[in-house]
DNA sequence: CACGAAGCATAGATAGACTATGCGTATGAC
DNA sequence: GTCATACGCATAGTCTATCTATGCTTCGTG
């Protein structure tokens, strides 16, 4: 199953975390971010760049990332978000948010089966 | 913590998927769908009246579930709802779907600490 | 030199959830 | 008796994150 996260995907404010979530690990351009977040979710999540684009402004006016651009060795400018101080701070508070209503809404949902996905610990 | 489900919330179209489900249950009528998914949410969460009315016109049009106007004992007439069989379809789909994306984003956010909530089996 | 991938960006549409508001009835307290 | 509160349905308007569609530039490859 392929799917973007708007359409029965994710909540609004879902992109915008995992961003930054990518972002702990190491700087990235836009572009790559993307590819990640395709690849780290087992090819689930594809994030089209009329969201992705608009979601790292946001995120750049909120000063939760920083943004440098940048010559590649190619000679391409990129364009190369860091996460701030702020942004880890929001993070860790969206991430508790997301988990803490998850939750919730799977203890409504419960009695329906399905593919069984979650398991954590 | 106790939050609506929309501002960093749940996705559009978790509303529905929790109505659906509760519905399998019994009939209910939109006030106690309310209730009850402000109760079995553990009280986090809390549905808006403007949020669910146009739900229901919405699962309605979309012939997933089916209304009744009836008189209770006290005279009053309430809004009764059943979910149809295409409802019934429509929610093992959806649900799927929606721990699908949960498992997908929750692989990405996976490093970043915070509560943990979700344990299922 | 053509063409696809890399790379950034904006304009406009869509749609679900919210706020605010309105209306009306039953019930219990004072 | 009247007042507050819970019950109960509904709509108009706003917000905003995501999407679709589009445009432009550069790099690498055949």
């Amino acid at each position: 199953m392929r799917m973007t996260i708007d359409p029965m995907g994710a909540p609004p404010g879902t992109l915008d975390m995992m961003i930054l979530s990518l972002l702990v690990e190491e700087p990235l351009h836009g572009y790559l971010l993307a590819r990640r977040i395709e690849e780290r979710s087992g090819g689930v999540l594809g994030i089209e760049e009329g969201s992705l684009y608009p979601a790292l402004q946001r995120l750049r006016k909120r000063k939760v990332v920083s943004d440098e651009w940048l010559t590649q060795e190619s000679g391409r400018k990129i364009r190369v978000y860091s996460i701030t101080r702020a942004g880890r701070k929001e993070l860790v508070q969206t991430a508790g948010q997301w988990r803490t209503v998850n939750a919730a809404v799977e203890k409504i949902i419960q009695s329906i089966k399905g593919e069984r996905s979650v398991r954590l610990t």
